[in-house]
DNA sequence: ATTGCAGAGTGGTCGGACCACTCGGCGTGC
DNA sequence: GCACGCCGAGTGGTCCGACCACTCTGCAAT
């Protein structure tokens, strides 16, 4: 007759768990019933009852505190795409270009809007960063240069104020993706390149001009971008 | 004297995996050890396996199939981005209106790409679409119109050959994010105007005019943000 | 009023058992 | 010889019950 499909139990359980938070039974920041209860509520086990929540952690809509109980987290866009990082660690290389053609057209539209924006102290806080950018590149820690890269940029596109967007490019801007982009190469002639694409950008920011940003920064990318292309193919 | 957390052991048993897949113990597309194996292997209990095995699993990185074992995906974007899908589920209204600014930003450039790179066959493929969307608009059936909508952008982006894009746009206009927005208004004076947006859009990609395609484009986008953002209030 | 310490309650892990499904090989029939 | 169908070994899916690790609360001693 009808579907011949058994619906995993598992499955099944991630549903029933999510429709308790669509219907408002348990709202952002609050706990979850026990897992016990949860598995008698069900009826099905403890077990599955596990996997259906460490689904759902990972998918950042539940957290769960060892000996305090489960709780929805506050379902802000950062929680619910925090595990989008994977995509650079297990991709392969071809697909890193593609990352970094989306972040050409997110990185340009996001800088307009807080070069339009964003306060004198946001500006400070962003050339901080830069700042110490600089500094930590004259020295011999190769490592945390790139950690100060992706701040400053970080920084510019959380002043556009969208929190859905800082989460998406946060995904695509990880550290782990930055580092294979440079593993192997000091490259050092383009490292001044890159810091003066990088002052064009305050500069552009400072000046409060959307559409000097918004070059700058698709300059910015593109420049990265062909530099990976090119250096890809061995 | 070192740490004194100790890592849970199914965090653990994720990393292991990852491991393999990243030293290449085990490819795209292959198959993973026995959950048995696994277990026995890394000296913990088939049960923190199988939370590890879900972990990936709900990433997209490894895909289970029931007595036949557990294979490790393509690890292509959309894989890997299938989750994020919840976003649009679970999310409180105002990230609705974020995830078009986002929108805003992608689908334009987007556009602008498959302007000049749509073949005669692309074109008429997403031409196609659209008329389907129109008649379904104009008979009883409200439920399709959505699907055809979301049919007609997605091939769009398609087009611009960039898996990852794809991937990620797809993420914010999911089935789901459509429904919410449009859920409760049969939003009739509207209709006309979106039609006569796409048909613009339509246009300037036969035209093969990448600006005028851009402006379309996000001329549309910007006329759902700005409905959403009246209807939203009340 | 403050501090310290149990105890109860929660998630974390384990082991073993059994069920549901897939797949390959063997046998049967053509 | 070939195709079909059955069946059993192997795999993931689920369940149960036990115990460990951690948190929090409330009571007791100071």
């Amino acid at each position: 007759m009808s579907e011949g499909v058994r619906t995993p139990v598992t499955q099944r359980t991630v549903e029933q768990i999510k429709a308790m938070i669509a219907i408002g039974e348990v709202g952002p920041q609050q706990r979850l019933p026990t897992e016990r209860d949860l598995s008698a509520r069900f009826g099905v086990s403890r077990g599955s009852v596990r996997e259906a929540i460490r689904t759902l952690t990972t998918l950042g809509v539940l957290e769960v505190r060892h000996g305090a109980g489960v709780y929805v987290t506050a379902l802000r866009p950062d929680d619910l795409l925090e595990a989008f990082g994977v995509l650079s660690e297990v991709s392969p290389d071809p697909t890193l270009l593609e990352v970094l053609q989306v972040r050409r057209m997110i990185e340009p539209a996001a800088t307009a809007i807080t070069a339009a924006r964003a306060t004198d102290e946001d500006l400070d806080r962003i050339g901080e960063v830069l700042d110490r950018l600089e500094d930590t590149d004259r020295s011999a820690e190769p490592g945390d240069s790139g950690a100060f890269d992706l701040g400053f940029h970080r920084r510019i596109v959380e002043c556009a104020g969208n929190a859905t967007l800082s989460a998406v490019h946060a995904g695509l801007s990880s550290p782990t993706l930055n580092e294979r982009v440079w593993a192997g190469h000091d490259a050092e002639g383009i490292a001044r390149d890159l810091h003066e694409d990088h002052r064009r950008i305050l500069e552009a920011l400072r000046d409060r001009d959307p559409e000097a940003a918004r070059a700058a920064a698709t300059a910015h990318v593109l420049r990265v971008e062909r530099w990976l292309r090119a250096h890809l193919r061995p």
